[in-house]
DNA sequence: CAATGTCGCTACATATTTTGTAGCAAAGAG
DNA sequence: CTCTTTGCTACAAAATATGTAGCGACATTG
């Protein structure tokens, strides 16, 4: 699987547009909870691979390079790191923490509700 | 692959925290695309296979249901819509049409820098 | 009622992706 | 040199996604 550019047509568009580019790469299998794993902290491959909960070290590398290049994130001589840009896309992907607290209690909410009626 | 649900262990995390089930599910192949063509319009089954570049209608009933049962999205008598609490989501994930573009600047400006240097 | 078309969705074989485990070369410590 | 850690590759097995065919329900036309 190419990693996907914006400008260029993707898995699920063929217009270009940056966005389909975007939601290509975060739809990967782990590029997701690896970003936000490097938020506030450089971490080694292995400390990567750790709190990734165990991703194989050939996917953990493929995801690794996609975000590279796409310049999401970069290899310091600490480890790996958010760029500049790579550090905005958290910070919109940050409030999603809130909002999945939100509806977990949602959730809950309907499933009580439910059991009720 | 089971439904990931926040209060539950899914893959990427044992902690039953939201975000990683949030994260989990949105990381899976065309949750983000749904979600993102399901923005201000309610779709059939077959004009959402369309938008979505053709996805097997395999992997989109699929998808379907766990952001059914998620409660994200909702089958109305028209088609597919974002229910209440995924449209707040979606609020969540419209700033990445920015992000993109700036990132793809970024690319650009990037990449010139590099055959200038 | 029969013929035609659309729609939601299932079946299933094939193709692609992800996992899991093993392990190697390089770098640092003693 | 030995021991340990690190980044990363290999590769077979398991899981997931694709692509195509098509069924039953329902609306339209006649």
């Amino acid at each position: 699987m190419s990693t996907p550019l914006p400008g260029q047509s993707v898995r699920g568009s063929k217009t270009g547009k940056p966005i389909m580019a975007l939601l290509d790469l975060l739809g990967r299998t782990w590029s997701l909870g690896i970003i936000w794993n490097l938020s506030n902290q450089v971490l080694t491959f292995r400390e990567l691979q750790s709190l990734c909960d165990g991703i194989s070290p050939t996917l953990l590398n493929t995801r690794l390079k996609e975000l590279r290049v796409t310049n999401i994130i970069e290899k310091t001589g600490k480890g790996y790191a958010l760029t500049a840009i790579g550090e905005k896309l958290l910070l919109l992907i940050y409030p999603m923490g809130d909002w999945a607290t939100m509806w977990r209690d949602h959730l809950i909410a309907l499933k009580g509700s439910s059991n009720d009626g």
